[in-house]
DNA sequence: CGTGTTTGTATATATTTATGCGTATTTAGT
DNA sequence: ACTAAATACGCATAAATATATACAAACACG
């Protein structure tokens, strides 16, 4: 996906969108990439720049450019962390997405990274309980996004509760991403917390298919609430250190394991 | 040099009927390659271009023209802009609202300053729309947060339409701030948009007072979908350059003018 | 059957916009 | 503080565009 346009022919404009697409499925933009890309000259790629930091849509920096969202960075102290880990997570969890399906996503930092990591122009439906996941899509263009409303957990950054469960009964989807939560090839998923567990319970059950994406700290770990088992799992994506048992011992399971890019970190 | 119809063949509206479906299949149009396509100077190419363009079918661009939704201004972008303003603004809404207080918000950039604006500690409950607004309320404690669910208008920046409609039926509000409406003395509150305007008028309906902080263009303006008379609206927000004889318009009608204070700008 | 009007188009000229290059300045990393 | 890269600024150029004007065909109407 090198160059996706003629040199001679592109508008301003587009470019411009362009510049802003790569900005946010990327998390960053090299002025003088572009300018390779693009085929035009740094000065224009600069231009462009400026004026899209003019208008408040990116954080003009030096070498290039870097999304608002990252410069401001609210509740994304615990995204810092192992920020790496999870973008080679979030990448290769987004290779499951196929051309128009409908996607059902949790609250936490790992499955924003996946919302963010999602190809652009795929025409997707994303529903989800998170604001900050929604936001994150609004402006990417094909999506049709859908709240799940109710109250507000301030610590799991999403709605949760009585009303949450009962919108998403109405609605069905093919692929379902429950949030961190802990996963063992015997016992099955498990959750931290009641009125959590409960509510990812319901997405895997309102799916066709359901992914988890762990971080190691996850892996053959339990907890005190039960989710669903380890047969309603049909995905699962680790980081590429986990070890070749504990893969084999999901993979006997009838669970796809998925292994994650190494990370230089 | 003419492609799909001989030379003299082609009425002119069924030429823009043709550009328009070029520009939503293949996402852009050139003014140089439809004048070689349809044998007809650039001259007339570029005629079409304004006049869809002034249509609202397309957003004309040095070259040729791309379709709206490509052109739409992120919110991030519409955020950015009078900051000084809607900050001043923001500052004087937030002071209407009382301890223990049940708060109905809407979207847009207005509202997401006000919101940001809410004093500390006030044990209030926020019901919005907006996942930015719900978002940004997270991270602050003694805020009950409720989000109003359903299908996102990524032009709005929030959710809108029956379900949204359906879920606002259930609460109950003190105070509601509906957000970027037309307000004059005479006719009263105006929305620019169908879905929009529907939603604004449930949450006044839901709510015991109503708040409209207006930037000065929307003063005395009027637009296509009534929501709401003006005796429905209790307190109207103002800038401090809005005049007296205005205020006292309002004044008249029994509205609560609040004048903003000065900003440097 | 003219005749005035409307409509679509083409030409000419002035203006705006996008771009690249040279140069001075700023920035980041030693 | 020094160096090399990145950047901002002014300027020249070429393409795209708007505006004004003119021309031709279609049309309505007496």
């Amino acid at each position: 996906m090198a160059k996706a346009t003629p040199p001679g022919e592109m508008l301003p404009q587009e470019r411009q969108h362009e510049i802003l697409q790569r900005l946010r499925s990327r998390g960053r933009v090299v002025a003088a990439e572009l300018s390779a890309e693009f085929a035009v000259s740094e000065d224009s790629i600069r231009r462009d720049l400026r004026e899209l930091a003019a208008h408040g849509l990116c954080k003009r920096v030096y070498g290039g450019a870097l999304p608002l969202s990252a410069a401001v960075a609210p509740l994304q102290q615990r995204r810092g962390e192992q920020v790496g880990r999870k973008l080679a997570l979030a990448r290769k969890a987004a290779t499951l997405v196929r051309e128009g399906q409908v996607l059902l996503i949790d609250t936490g930092s790992t499955n924003a990274a996946i919302a963010a990591a999602l190809p652009e122009r795929m025409r997707l439906t994303v529903i989800t309980n998170a604001p900050d996941i929604a936001l994150a899509l609004i402006e990417r263009e094909g999506f049709e996004i859908l709240l799940l409303g109710g109250r507000i957990n301030p610590r799991l950054g999403g709605t949760v509760g009585a009303q949450t469960l009962q919108e998403l009964h109405r609605v069905r989807a093919d692929l379902c991403f429950p949030g961190a939560c802990a996963i063992d090839a015997d016992s099955g998923l498990w959750g931290f917390d009641s009125e959590e567990s409960l509510l990812k319970r319901a997405m895997i059950e309102a799916s066709g298919e359901t992914v988890v994406v762990a971080t190691s700290d996850k892996l053959g770990a339990a907890a005190t609430h039960r989710i669903a088992q380890i047969t309603e799992v049909q995905h699962l994506v680790v980081e590429h250190a986990v070890g070749r048992q504990l893969r084999a011992a999901f993979g006997a399971r009838g669970v796809s394991v998925h292994r994650a890019e190494p990370v230089a970190d």
